[in-house]
DNA sequence: AGCTAATAGTTTAATATAGAATAGCTTAAA
DNA sequence: TTTAAGCTATTCTATATTAAACTATTAGCT
């Protein structure tokens, strides 16, 4: 099996806390996509629901910087979300490069009658630690995830 | 925008820590992500070249639940792996249902010079925060993560 | 022995994903 | 005004991903 690492305690603290934290947001977003399988909606597919209807019209490039997506990714899954009905695009008329995709009424309809159940979900994943608890993992988290990296936004962020 | 979320102090908690953590491993799987490019391997293959080094040849089923990803998913991985020299197959003789997948010598001299330098990469994204954060979001990530789910090892788990 | 269950792996279809190349549009500079 | 630079979106290529259908093989039961 060759070397095994052999570092100081802090570095293996470091390597367990990485592996478990990526466990718990597998795990926790495996089951989370389970829940949201009966709506046929991806996973990226109903987070650009949720960010168009938490904050409204957006061009794709500010679609993809909220959801974390590349461009080409946003244009694929926009093109799925038009052929169900769910956004619709216009090309902006004072800069043509620009693209607004907005919710149609049934896309609305949908996502506001999916997003409690989402948020239920949520909150029975998080509440077997109690809420000190969970302001502690939200601090730690916030630490690591802005390391090096000050950009792009979150999802849900603004919306609560 | 509708019905934003008004929820209980709990609630509104559990959902802030939701993201924070999303957050989080998707900002850490990124840069790692990006850590990974000049060796040309994705996160896949790297982790199931680690994987077979580290815990030896195994079949491809018990592959899959070490890495977490379908038996389909691993058979494309896999091939693509032994496209690229680094694996090999064998059929077992005795059980011709099984197949054990291996490190080649080119697989083997790969993933010894890769794997110390990703080591690196995962210790500097997390050692900002301190030994007892760390051993806090350690085990707050366990609960998490284990929730309603016992089964699945984690990749490096076994390895230190 | 022969039928049935289960199990391992592959294939297929649909979607996701990043990244690079490209096309169209706008703005600023020459 | 023409050109250059920069931006948005799309296209293309290659890989990933799951679920479901399917093949091959084995084990268990009668």
């Amino acid at each position: 099996m060759g070397t095994h690492y052999r570092g100081s305690r802090h570095e293996i603290n470091a390597l367990n806390a990485y592996i478990k934290l990526m466990r718990a947001a597998n795990s926790i977003t495996g089951r989370l996509a389970k829940g949201l399988k009966p709506t046929n909606l991806t996973m990226t597919q109903f987070s650009i629901l949720e960010t168009l209807y938490h904050l409204g019209p957006m061009n794709q490039r500010t679609l993809g910087a909220k959801v974390l997506k590349s461009s080409g990714n946003i244009t694929l899954v926009v093109d799925n979300l038009e052929k169900s009905g769910l956004v619709r695009r216009v090309r902006s008329r004072s800069d043509r490069r620009f693209i607004t995709v907005s919710l149609t009424k049934k896309g609305k309809e949908t996502i506001s009658e999916i997003f409690p159940d989402y948020l239920f979900l949520i909150v029975n994943e998080m509440e077997i630690i109690d809420d000190n608890e969970l302001k502690t993992l939200e601090n730690l988290c916030k630490i690591l995830g802005l390391h090096k990296r000050e950009d792009d936004k979150l999802i849900l962020e603004k919306s609560y």
